[in-house]
DNA sequence: ACAAATGATACTAATTTAGTATCATTACGT
DNA sequence: ACGTAATGATACTAAATTAGTATCATTTGT
């Protein structure tokens, strides 16, 4: 059981390291010696983030990506849903699609509550809290 | 992303059936027919519970399985766990085994707060917690 | 002995996650 | 204009996890 899977990983150490720059910004090039993540791998997940916004790319020569907006503006929450789709503990594996039952079904409220608390904490998390300031 | 898996989900059926028994006690065969759980897959289920000592079973004719303890005293936790290992939202996936970093790395620290009060409350969570007593 | 139950184990299938490969497009610098 | 350095798009393969099946052995009540 795992909260994260490897892209979303990557992501945080990605944004991470951009943060950090003064220009807040990167090339893949770069971030793949800096974080030894396989470079294809890399550039789809950055793909991934500037089709939803948190990065900016330019193409070409001197092109690259940066930051889209200020690091704490940037949500643990939003990341996770990017790269695994939305935040819910709670699917019924029962009976296929809508649950009849969901309404009254004691196991999933008790989800759905420790649900709310992660889903809350997350959103309260912002990237400038996932990745150290210093070095 | 999903709490439970399907093992563990049918888990909690099967056993909140039993525990709406007088006796806490039912067969595989009860058990697929009242639940529509594919009836191999039930019995590899029932069979790990037995191992670990959430119910106890008498083979052969008559026999079948019962709840090995009060409802009150099968926590969510556990169930959790045997059919999805440890309770640990938090691997560190960056260079394979123990992670140099881990002590000072923001994200873990971010990720265990939260894994924290995951468990907690799926400690807190018992058997009786999980299923409607009426009906 | 037979039938009705679970125990053990090994296998297959489906799904999800991780990772690769390729070619198209854009922009800079000469 | 051309070459090079970058990202965009897309389709594919591989690995890992989860779900499910199949088979035979063992135990127990009648
Ligand atoms: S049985 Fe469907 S939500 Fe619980
Ligand atoms: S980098 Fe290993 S725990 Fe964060």
């Amino acid at each position: 059981m795992n909260l994260l899977t490897r892209q979303t990983d990557y992501a945080v150490r990605a944004l991470g390291y951009m943060m950090r720059r003064p220009e807040n910004n990167a090339t893949a090039a770069e971030l793949t010696a800096a974080l030894k993540i396989p470079r294809p791998f890399l550039r789809k997940l950055l793909q991934e983030l500037t089709k939803h916004h948190v990065l900016r790319s330019r193409k070409g020569a001197g092109g690259g990506f940066e930051l889209a907006r200020d690091p704490e503006k940037i949500r643990f929450s939003e990341l996770i849903e990017i790269f695994q789709g939305p935040l819910r503990l709670n699917h019924c594996t029962f009976r296929k699609k809508p649950c009849p039952n969901k309404k009254v079904c004691a196991m999933r409220r008790r989800i759905g509550c420790i649900e709310e608390m992660v889903i809350n904490q997350l959103r309260a998390t912002k990237l400038t809290d996932l990745v150290q300031k210093g070095e």
